[in-house]
DNA sequence: TTGAAAGCGCTACCAG
DNA sequence: CTGGTAGCGCTTTCAA
């Protein structure tokens, strides 16, 4: 992709010649406009937005009501978002960078309900894919959408600058989800570090030292994968136990290779990233003779059904995210009012459970 | 939510007093707009515009280039998106309405992918939520927007009329990818009955009579176990083989009474809708000392990692999608031709692989 | 090489 | 109760 940095140009607009405006065409019909609305119906564009719109500071006669409604169903017409809410000043977009990772089912819940919570709150939704751009680009790809609020979920590096030219274009909220702050934005921690941090509690507190930390190798999931590797380091920081760090992609063949190492590495527990990975790694121990909790313990993360279906069942912790409805609310309150302080939130909430492979 | 088909009004926009434009709240610096950016700079908002999109048709002097550039870069300046499209006439939105439903990991990787090509293509690709809308109130709804394209994955359903008002509102494109055409759409046939029909098929060649189909309680799956199911008792029908629908919820539970009574409906084999109720039902009916595949044959489909990894291992139904490369493609081709005929493509293939479960 | 101005579709004032 | 009209931010033709 050649989307240069500001002011920087734009590939060349190659000039169409093509006049603006209305389609050209010969076979194609005009898209209709609120004029062509008045004229069909005699009367003023302005009384048909009035019409439309259902401006309460205007009394309409219910017989040129009618007449309004039925000119703009028979000619299809529909209003034109761009030219509305230029005309407004303002849009009641919420922009959603999309990301760029498959995310579990857990996290696409959160997002379903997410989306329904704003729609409550009349927001349009837009999900926006900014794949391959970085932090400042993407931050002046959906400043140009002139969104009123922005809930960057991590997809992009949000840069302190990011945020400031998102303001700039009138962006009243621009609120992160992710690791760690973002200076000028509002932040909602969710902190990956505390899932990393409970799987590995839970196993020391079990009686084990040297404990294998899974990292897929599955690009794009680094984002979570880091944080939670550092919390189980700093668990472990001061009680004596070891942490130590796999590599895995998701894969039968690589985890059965893994597994037929497993009894050099002296490793006597493992937090396996996620349910999935731990479903691999511990059917690949099986099969390599490795018997789990006995020999070594196996939690994951993220409280899968699946997981209660393997023997044993498996150990995971299990995460609380923030209700959709909740953060649809954070953002309201904060489009309503933009210069109350930026809150910290934590909106994450993570427990080990325990059951049979630990 | 109350939002009411055409004609109806919308609920009144209060009053807002405040006149449009500029932001008014004292503390707030307005959002720059090219007129800054020429003041700034000391020209006019032509030459703005001529230099901020490398218009190739005009020469402007390299000093007066830099002027321009850097007032944008000091104030901060974003074009707005809606008023350059409402001036062009058109925009290179594709509009792709957000699911409802929980999606596999298949399909998101799709998506994704689909994203990335389209973005390629120099499209911006806009997901919208239209959670809770019908057919027509949705078609609506997108065609506000103006997008250049539609690609309605059957989440909701978009009726003849919805593509005509999209059709009407500007929209070269709207394709739909669903289990059946939609008149006056180019229709990318997406036929999950073949799924269910392969899995039907796989489970009688290996002599199976009597085949339980795993309908899932969950809503907005209907979309596809209907057809699913339907595929099956396609595949059944004149082979003497019967089917019979077993609904089922995602949870432990239900499934384990589905076990228990298993014996009475006397059932040799069972499509299981996905692998994940394939995973919780082959458990279920483990528990239950019911021994697969033996005594019931167990297929699911999705081919999942997780399914190889039980044993017996998963018996399954691999879908092939269509590339995301290949569909962003035809939408470029239809928007570039519109009137070219509405073709009908199949794009998905499904085979089962035998493993051990059947 | 640059500037002035029209106009995309819409809504909200103000006058009738 | 209704109509005229200005102007949101932008691009592009035409004129200087």
């Amino acid at each position: 992709m050649s989307e240069t940095p500001h002011p920087s140009p734009r590939p060349p607009r190659p000039a169409t010649g093509s006049s603006a405006g209305r389609a050209v065409r010969s076979a194609e019909r005009p898209v209709p406009t609120s004029a062509d609305v008045a004229r069909l119906a005699g009367v003023s564009r302005a009384t048909v937005s009035y019409v439309l719109n259902n401006t309460s500071a205007v009394r309409i006669s219910e017989p040129t009501r009618r007449r309004v409604r039925e000119a703009a169903e028979e000619l299809g017409y529909v209003p034109h978002a761009a030219a509305r809410s230029l005309r407004a000043g303002h849009s009641r977009m919420v922009l959603l960078p999309t990301s760029r990772v498959p995310v579990g089912p857990l996290y696409s819940r959160f997002l379903n309900e997410l989306q329904w919570a704003l729609r409550r709150l009349d927001y349009t939704v837009v999900q926006y894919g900014s794949l391959g751009l970085d932090g400042e680009e993407a931050a002046r790809a959906w400043a140009e959408l002139r969104p009123v609020a922005v809930l960057s979920l991590g997809e992009a590096d949000l840069t302190p600058h990011g945020v400031e030219v998102l303001k700039r274009s009138g962006a009243k909220a621009v609120i992160t989800l992710g690791p760690q702050r973002v200076e000028g934005a509002h932040s909602l921690v969710m902190d990956q570090r505390e899932v990393g941090g409970c799987a590995a509690r839970h196993l020391i507190e079990r009686g084990q030292r040297r404990i294998g930390v899974v990292v897929p190798e599955e690009p794009g999931l680094e984002m979570f994968s880091g944080p939670r590797l550092e919390g189980a380091r700093r668990a472990a920081a001061g009680t004596g136990a070891v942490i130590e760090p796999l590599p895995l992609a998701y894969e039968e063949e690589p985890a059965a290779r893994l597994a037929a190492a497993w009894r050099e590495r002296g490793l006597d527990a493992v937090y396996a990233y996620n349910d999935e990975y731990a479903m691999l790694l511990m059917r690949a121990l099986q099969d390599a003779g490795v018997d789990v909790p006995c020999e070594t313990a196996v939690i994951g993360s993220d409280d899968l059904l699946l997981g209660r279906l393997l023997r044993p069942r498996l150990s995971t912790v299990q995460i609380d995210l923030v209700t959709g409805r909740h953060l649809a609310e954070l953002v309201d309150r904060v489009v309503r009012d933009p210069d109350g302080t930026p809150e910290r939130h934590d909106l994450m909430g993570a427990r080990a459970i325990h059951r049979e492979s630990s």
